[in-house]
RNA sequence: GGUCCCAUCGUCUAGUGGCCUAGGAUACCAGGUUCUCACCCUGGAGACACGGGUUCGACUCCCGUUGGGAUCACCA
């Protein structure tokens, strides 16, 4: 039988990396046994669910390249929302069959129940009171449906994650299956969803491990084959608090504003809690290649970025620089301040950036001395680079730079070194205080390999004005 | 409170009843390389939560303790 998985967020907000890695294991699953990997939005709570985070969700899902398939006999992904006939459908099955009943208790009486049985140390659990009263459809008072789940009903599970798991029947309850109003409540939606999409692993989060027992002894009353279930465990922040609070920071949106590639994401989120090996760099497809159930870890996994620092850098590295561009341009504009064009020249630079940059903003940023005709000198540098001392040096350095008729590594190195040279001073020396002129602050690439890509006249321009600064500052009487 | 789950370097993880005084990665520190930064290279420090068992032998199995977490809705 081939594989089905399915990701099935309730559209409320923004795609979180936990939600995102659950998707892409339930991907990678399902492409590591070329099967099916389909989408399906929650959204029976209604006054949370919003069009808008569904598109949010699917956009991040995108981004990630995790890509889903249609589900027959839907154009859209399907939503609970759409499917109320069916369910009702059901409903009707498990109330004729009477593994489903109606219950008129009202919430003073639940509320009675549950408080009772904590104070006597009990689980509080419904007591079954409507559980043999026959209430017909055509009672008078409001009821909901309950699932009779029985001492033998089917509660326990062979988890591929967590192995053998479950609970006693007794500890579960007859649990609310339809509302008053006779809408579903999520375990019902769930089950139904799963069975009529022919769903054969339900991967998800760990915080629904519980929802398995009470959803098993569904299947069963409708005689229908459970499918297999693997529970992630869960994300937790770095302090090891429930992830949910900075949601915002760690939503995939956030990582994509933030500069980081989505390699870089799906790399980070598939090495949180699941490993092979020592594999630590992979792309989706490698670990659509890899990936097992059984390199997934039993225990929560905190959300430390520095590894994500350090796999971002190595797509930065390693990217085509095609897709490099591509994915750098929005950055490169926000630090322009206008669309940048793209030019061999822009790809000279970013392939001296590409090895020093962690994130795409990081690298605009150090392309900001490239992309403006104008830089400000860091006030530090400045004042420990440009000092008089190095005026004569610099201004003959100039002199000959400006006489160069070809502007390359290779007749720039040399010029430096001459100047150097005959002021006995070593190379860095001299470096240095160019650098601080021509980029503005003391880091960059290679010094030949920047003036080559900034070009002779930016570069003679602000090695002049560098000068300036120094004569300036000089009589001034300096410091 | 009931039920259930988890527990290896700061972090992500590998691992097996003896080969592990525990491997990789990252982060950190120190060197090297270099015109600076980064990359890169070399080295360093750093963990089996605790207590009982079982066993010839446990990080690995069992029990308890502690710590953390999930869930117990007419939310999903």
């Amino acid at each position: 039988m081939p594989v089905v998985t399915r990701y099935a967020p309730s559209p409320t907000g923004a795609l979180h990396i936990g939600g995102a890695r659950t998707a892409l294991f339930c991907w990678a699953y399902a492409r590591h046994h070329d099967g099916q990997f389909l989408l399906r939005f929650e959204d029976t709570d209604r006054e949370r669910s919003t069009l808008e985070s569904e598109t949010v969700v699917l956009e991040a899902l995108r981004w990630l390249g995790i890509d889903w398939d249609a589900v027959p006999g839907f154009e859209d992904v399907p939503r609970q929302s759409e499917r109320g006939p069916r369910y009702e459908e059901v409903l009707a099955k498990l109330l004729e069959s009477g593994a489903a009943y109606r219950c008129v208790c009202d919430d003073a009486r639940l509320e009675h129940l549950r408080e009772r049985a904590r104070q006597g140390g009990q689980a509080a659990v419904y007591d079954g009171a409507c559980r043999e009263r026959g209430i017909a459809a055509d009672c008078a008072e409001p009821f909901c449906v309950r699932l009779r789940i029985d001492a033998h009903a089917p509660t326990r599970w062979d988890d591929a994650i967590a192995g053998a798991s479950g609970q006693d029947a007794s500890d579960l309850g007859d649990y609310v299956v339809a509302r008053t109003d006779g809408t579903p409540i999520y375990h019902l939606a769930c089950s139904v969803d799963d069975h009529d999409m022919g769903v054969t692993h339900v991967i998800r989060g760990r915080e629904h491990m519980s929802s398995t027992s009470r959803q098993l002894p569904l299947y069963s009353a409708m005689g229908w084959q459970p499918p297999a279930f693997a529970h992630v465990p869960l994300l937790v922040e770095a302090s090891g608090k429930k992830l949910s609070k900075r949601q915002d920071a760690v939503s995939v949106q956030s990582y994509r504003e933030r500069g980081f590639s989505p390699q870089a994401v799906l790399n980070f989120i598939a090495r949180l809690g699941w490993g092979h090996g020592d594999l630590e760099l992979f792309d989706r497809e490698q670990l659509a290649e890899v990936f097992e159930m059984s390199g997934v870890g039993h225990s929560a996994s905190q959300v430390h970025e520095d590894k994500l620092l350090w796999i971002s850098q190595h797509w930065i590295k390693t990217l085509p620089m095609d897709e490099l561009v591509e994915q750098l341009q929005p950055f490169l504009d926000a630090e322009a301040g206008r669309p940048v064009e793209d030019s061999a020249e822009l790809r000279k630079l970013l392939d001296l950036l590409r090895e020093r940059s962690k994130t795409w903003v990081e690298m605009a940023a150090q392309a900001g001395f490239w992309l403006r005709d104008e830089i400000e000198l860091d006030p530090k540098a400045a004042r420990k680079q440009l000092k008089a001392g190095i005026a004569g040096p610099l201004g003959e350095l100039r002199a000959a730079l400006a006489d160069l008729t070809e502007w390359t590594e290779e007749t720039l190195d040399p010029t430096f070194h001459a100047v150097a040279e005959k002021h006995d001073l070593k190379l860095g020396k001299l470096a240095q205080p160019v650098r601080v002129a021509i980029v503005g602050v003391p880091q960059s690439p290679g010094i030949f390999e920047t003036l080559a890509v900034l070009g002779k006249q930016r570069s003679l321009q602000r090695i002049g004005a560098a000068l300036e600064y120094i004569a300036a500052r000089d009589s001034e009487g300096g410091d």
